[in-house]
DNA sequence: TTCCATGTTCCGCA
DNA sequence: TTGCGGAACATGGA
């Protein structure tokens, strides 16, 4: 589920509850979601630590810590199942997209903060990760993860580039985190449906207004999920991912929403509005 | 009870 | 080399 705008938003509940806080202890529930490195030395590099800054690129969100000696980034990827929540008590708890419904539960890192609240990583399917980065710029460069889908320097011209060399169906060439980073099933659908492009279409048969469509959508209906602070209940009734289940009709057309597996993902389009 | 969802990585085939 | 399909990972809900 935590696709760009859900770790954006994860991101900026960092920045509203957690900002210039010292790490005063770490808690690990489930040693498995550290990537590579032990709960002892997690906390070693933690403890005693200011939370400075925040970043994120994709799905990845960076966390730094300064030290009096050498600062470090903490890492999280939220896998599928991943989000963040924060507490000081028991009446306080919020959880990183305000739902009171979701279950304050799965916590399997906990860090404990200088003013008695606590940020908590919660991951139920365990798909997620944890890890320290040392140096976050050659971490970036040396990793494959291709541009922020939202960043502004990722513009029309950057975007076609980065498409136009691939002799690929269009949706798996969106999900792919090499080419852009950020957006996943559910959005990669969502673009697909706005702009009337058949998943399967070749990137190589789309019209110049086909691509500059998909541009602009991969933008607004990623940025209008971050102004909705990721709840989707907020996207506009004419937006597809409402209709993700069997025996749903398309909002513009009435016609049945198909789903089909495209790119090994189950795929949802409206066959009328998006033809092959 | 079995199947499915969901992101990522890896393996193998053409 | 490139494109693409499938398996594996973990877990709980349908």
């Amino acid at each position: 589920m935590p696709e760009l705008p859900e770790v954006e938003v994860f991101r900026k509940f960092i920045e509203r509850y957690a900002l210039g806080r010292r790490i005063q202890a770490v808690e690990v529930n489930q040693h498995k979601i550290l990537a590579g490195l032990t709960a002892q030395a997690l906390e070693k590099k933690l403890v005693g630590g200011q939370i400075a800054k925040t970043q994120r690129r994709g799905k990845q969100l960076f966390v730094k810590i300064v030290q009096p000696k050498q600062s470090v980034w903490l890492l999280f990827h939220f896998g599928m199942t991943g989000y963040l929540s924060w507490s000081k008590d028991e009446k306080t708890a919020v959880n990183a997209y305000g739902d009171p419904k979701r279950p304050l539960s799965h916590i399997r890192v906990q860090f404990h903060l200088d003013d008695g609240s606590e940020l908590s990583f919660h991951e139920q399917r365990m798909f997620g990760k944890l890890t320290l980065i040392d140096n976050l710029d050659s971490y970036l460069a040396n990793s494959k993860l291709g541009p922020d889908a939202l960043a502004p320097t990722f513009d029309e011209k950057a975007f076609l580039t980065a498409l136009q060399r691939l002799q690929w169906q269009i949706k798996p060439a969106l999900m792919d985190q090499s080419v852009i980073s950020g957006i996943g099933n559910v959005y990669a659908d969502e673009i697909l449906y706005q702009c009337g492009v058949h998943p399967e279409r070749s990137i190589a048969s789309l019209s110049a207004s086909d691509l500059k469509c998909l541009y602009l959508q991969m933008k607004t209906v990623l940025q209008n999920t971050v102004d909705c602070n990721a709840d989707r209940d907020c996207l506009p009734a004419s937006y597809l991912l409402h209709y993700r289940k069997a025996k749903a009709k398309c909002p513009k057309d009435k016609a049945p929403i198909k789903s089909k597996t495209v790119g090994g993902r189950t795929t949802y389009f409206c066959p009328v509005c998006q033809p092959l």
